[in-house]
DNA sequence: GTCATTTCTTGATGTACATCAATGCATAGG
DNA sequence: CCTATGCATTGATGTACATCAAGAAATGAC
């Protein structure tokens, strides 16, 4: 476990690497994502402090996963091995899984405007640290579908 | 853990139940899904022989799955304290963070054709077991787009 | 075997969101 | 200070998929 100081734009690892590093955020925000054949990013997981990124591919297979600071971060890295041997927080694996189940049910059920609505709730202040467009590549949709939502909602106020 | 036999229609577990049950497939074949405020099904996960079937959701917390038998099928079931006491098997809970990533990567990113043309070579024998329309509910569109779309890939040969 | 139910298919139409393009605003760098 | 670059907004148009409706085929109940 290495505590490193990384600068905003920093690449930490690459779709195709293999690796078995998982980050975790003690300041700062990082991003995962993947680039599809057509060119675009999808934005998979923010990670904001004390939130752990990493890419979850199989052992010695290629990542999927690009990951990137978004702002000045201190972040601890280590190795899935590192972290299997002292007994992994299975609580927080169990938490994991949970975010997960509920992003794949907001995907598959959801409109733009809901997803939205419901990521703010969830992550209020990460709304605040990143461009917009991040957040519509997280929530599956483009930038320009999110700035109409958005306006659609302050409206109706 | 107790091991049942449980006919096709059962159902396990319903949405807004407080429940830690897991389901271990023996043979069979299990599902779990949502039903929206619109009241569509959204299959959330299918569970053919030897896999783990269970609602992640938080501790005492309701559930967000309704959990049912698609064929007769044997199960063992657990609480996932019992499981957790016996020391979980964390290379499968690794492997299932994996299978969700790669769910939510392709949510993100594939048009209805990529997304079967991936389902079918994931769980080719899947496809023969159930009928199309549970499909298309796992893959998140339409049984009609689906039909549609295996008419066109079949043209192509 | 007959009837009812579910499943699949096909066509017509609708709609949410993507794409493309132009413009206005910031912010950063020299 | 001025210019370049990235970001957000807005409008016009396109498209993948949903929805609605009807008929054919398969499955199950008795």
């Amino acid at each position: 476990m290495k505590k490193i100081n990384a600068k905003k734009g920093t690449l930490l690892q690459q779709k195709g690497e293999i690796s078995s590093k998982v980050y975790l955020v003690e300041s700062g925000l990082l991003r995962s994502y993947t680039i599809d054949e057509k060119g675009k990013e999808h934005i998979y997981m923010f990670g904001p402090e004390n939130w752990l990124v990493a890419d979850n591919c199989e052992p010695n297979t290629p990542c999927q996963l690009f990951i990137d600071v978004i702002e000045d971060s201190i972040i601890n890295v280590a190795t899935k091995e590192e972290l299997l041997k002292e007994g992994p927080d299975l609580n927080a694996l169990l938490r994991r899984l949970n975010t997960m189940q509920n992003r794949i049910i907001m995907l598959m059920g959801s409109s733009a405007k809901e997803r939205y609505e419901h990521f703010i709730k969830t992550y209020p202040n990460i709304t605040q640290r990143v461009p917009l467009k991040m957040v519509a590549s997280y929530l599956g949709i483009t930038p320009e579908a999110l700035s109409r939502v958005r306006n659609e909602l302050s409206q109706k106020k």
